[in-house]
DNA sequence: GTAATATGTTTATCCATGGAACTAATAGGA
DNA sequence: TCCTATTAGTTCCATGGATAAACATATTAC
């Protein structure tokens, strides 16, 4: 809890009102009236502070819309588009980027490279993640976007919320300290630039890329594009790639544990008698259900693309229909166990993963209903679904995880003109 | 989010203010300008909150303590005793009974019963709690203590806030509508006690049973008990008798998940091709660390005191040695799930197990360091104890569930007088 | 055209914090 | 002993933000 004057008064008002009218429906679109009504604040209070939210650029005015009802109609307010952004980062195996977000979810600018990555150095890494970053905020400014603030996604363990990142198996990094890199990558983007970089533009790189930059696992910040796009409230988000992630969600809260390391399923057990994994312990979830073990088992190549298994599943080969048991049911484990530790009903299956679901579903369902004591006794009933975020989910998140933050926070600069 | 009026400044202030005494050491409490340099109100502005909360009987002062410093001497503030207090009641297998703590932790009044409640009706052991309640807030309204509100632990699985309680597998309950049959057994309270009956102070029980109720896992209320006693913030608190539950504490706050059922840790798969449980799965916990499966591997009376076995283990007698072999294993695997699951690096051991820690440090430390990925690969140290709160840790933390879910809410009516 | 109704603004008031001056209690030094 | 410096806590007035009621505005119903 933190002390609070009167300008905290206000600014948790002004907080309050933003996300209420955030958080209306497209079609529904709150007036002063409703918000004076949801509050308790009488109406001019919520006048005065709806001013002041309009005059910061974060609120704007729809048309009245006349409705068929007696009385004076009222001004619908929404959040306004391309005046506020936030950037979310990632950089993964195969691909590293940059997109910005302004309040509604609206991509306003984005820069994307594919690239293989592994065994690169973070710093060459991170000198093409800054370029990227100049020129998207080159755009942003330019059409005089305020920008308040940045998070990136990356594929390992990351301590929370400033780095450093500790392991990241399949970028072949590890203990990496993310403030300090970004911070040298934006002076050698300096040097780069020489005199052709706009001072102005380079001073926001580096006050974005050095203060309060988040950084956060991939998989809890994909989770938060889940959140965002089909408002679910409490799931798994299962991140399988290579590795196999995972994030918990309760209540539409990432729960990312002391460090923010939690739900890193990838190495729990699933038979302690099985095969040595290469992390040293046995049986291992990514020894039957890690993306390598998944194609060898299916007879296919281990770096082919995951749609060869579907296409396999479907024509009910052998092979294939044998590896899609063997996935379901370690996954199924995995899975089950997850949800008596952490009580959720519903998991989202990401990665590659997803163009499987539907193979998935009958095997990780009767894992499920025969070791979730809740099923079994309680009687919950579990969903299974496939994420359909699309690419580039963490740098997503990441930008989502800013704008959350920054409207949840009545201290935040959001409300600070 | 909530509204904020100007009253909810002052009561956000006041709550800030106590919960900063309430959170001093006890050898170096706060003085009003203590308060004022760490909220960053002013001394005006914490004078006029102290003495708020002094009259509210919330705080007292102690005689200003000469130091050896120029300057007038501070007054320091401690939360008042015996002038507040919140009712903590626990059902469990083999006891039942309530305590009241007042701000300060201590124990006012407490009335417990041992009886063995396995196949006793709800109504019936309810009935028995009502009476108790009623005796201890009958000598607590005699000393003009403020009754807050009251919390029920129970051993089994719990819709959070309120209720149900879904299964009591060792009680032999399901699907108990705990306000409901709470209401019913005061109700025949009054009947019970007819014109004996002091009618303020069934109004006062009434009140509490019925009206904003908790109800939780006993686990996740002994854990607090442990935050408390020990200012632990993050473990795995292992609740172990006939069933194994578990109660996860991340930053001082419990993780109760989305129904309040989180940490069931006793059906998590040990071995997929393992024995089959009464549940109807394969493999569980339970079956290889349940106090039953443990004493029968030691060779000893399932029904015996665990002191039994710890004495075994002491002579080193084979068949102990083994059975502690086989629970160290099977527990170790389950925890080493849980804590890649959930990430935090200590285990505290409740329960059947508390005693026998030294015992099964060795062994859990090995499947930990082995099989949790944060050990292995980033070299996080471990920790496991033994917890030490006692009897009725179940009661204790409801009462302490109480009490900081009151100071935590300036909206709680601990704050209006 | 007037009454009724709902939205939103203006104005005077109330309330909690802010700030500066003031009182209180101690140590140290002349 | 008395004066000064220092720290603690209070008093009193100013300020900022919420509140309440009156008012202006825009629509429907008759």
């Amino acid at each position: 809890m933190v002390r609070a004057g009167q300008r905290s008064l206000r600014d948790h008002n002004l907080c309050l009102v933003f996300s209420l009218i955030a958080s209306a429906p497209a079609d529904n679109p709150r007036s002063r009236a409703d918000l004076a009504e949801m509050t308790g604040l009488t109406k001019a209070t919520v006048s005065s502070l709806v001013t002041d939210l309009r005059t910061a650029g974060l609120l704007s005015e729809l048309e009245p819309v006349t409705p068929h009802r007696v009385g004076r109609p009222a001004v619908p307010l929404v959040v306004a588009e391309g005046t506020v952004a936030s950037l979310g980062m990632e950089i993964n195996v195969d691909f590293l980027g940059i997109r910005a977000l302004d309040l509604t979810g609206a991509i306003l600018a984005e820069s994307f490279e594919r690239r293989n990555l592994p065994d690169t150095e973070p710093a060459v890494a991170f000198a093409i993640l800054v370029h990227q970053v100049y020129d998207v905020v080159t755009r942003l400014t330019s059409d005089s976007v305020r920008l308040i603030g940045a998070c990136l996604a990356l594929p390992g363990i990351a301590d929370h919320p400033h780095g450093p990142l500790r392991l990241a198996p399949n970028l072949g990094w590890r203990d990496v300290d993310i403030p300090q890199v970004m911070a040298t990558a934006v002076d050698v983007l300096g040097q780069d630039l020489g005199t052709d970089a706009d001072p102005a533009v380079l001073a926001t790189v580096r006050s974005l890329m050095t203060d309060g930059l988040l950084v956060e696992n991939e998989a809890n910040l994909a989770a938060r594009t889940e959140i965002a796009k089909h408002q679910e409230k409490s799931f798994i988000y299962v991140s399988g790639e290579i590795g196999i992630g995972a994030a918990i969600v309760v209540d539409g809260r990432v729960f990312s544990g002391l460090h923010g390391w939690a739900g890193e399923i990838g190495h729990l057990v699933v038979d302690p008698r099985g095969p040595v994994c290469a992390c040293g312990a046995t049986g291992c979830l990514e020894m039957y259900a890690g993306k390598r073990a998944i194609m060898a088992a299916a007879g296919l190549d281990p770096d082919d693309c995951i749609d060869r298994l579907v296409e396999a599943c479907q024509r009910q080969e052998p092979a294939a229909v044998a590896a899609i048991a063997q996935v379901s049911e370690s996954l199924g484990i995995a899975l089950s166990n997850c949800i008596n530790i952490v009580d959720v009903n519903r998991i989202v299956l990401g990665g590659s993963f997803a163009p499987l679901t539907d193979c998935l579903r009958p095997g990780l369902m009767a894992q499920i209903t025969s070791r979730v004591l809740a099923s079994r006794l309680v009687g919950e009933e579990f969903e299974i679904g496939a994420s359909t975020t699309g690419c580039h989910a963490g740098a997503t998140g990441s930008a989502l995880a800013v704008l959350d933050q920054a409207v949840a926070d009545p201290a935040s600069k959001l409300w600070k003109v």
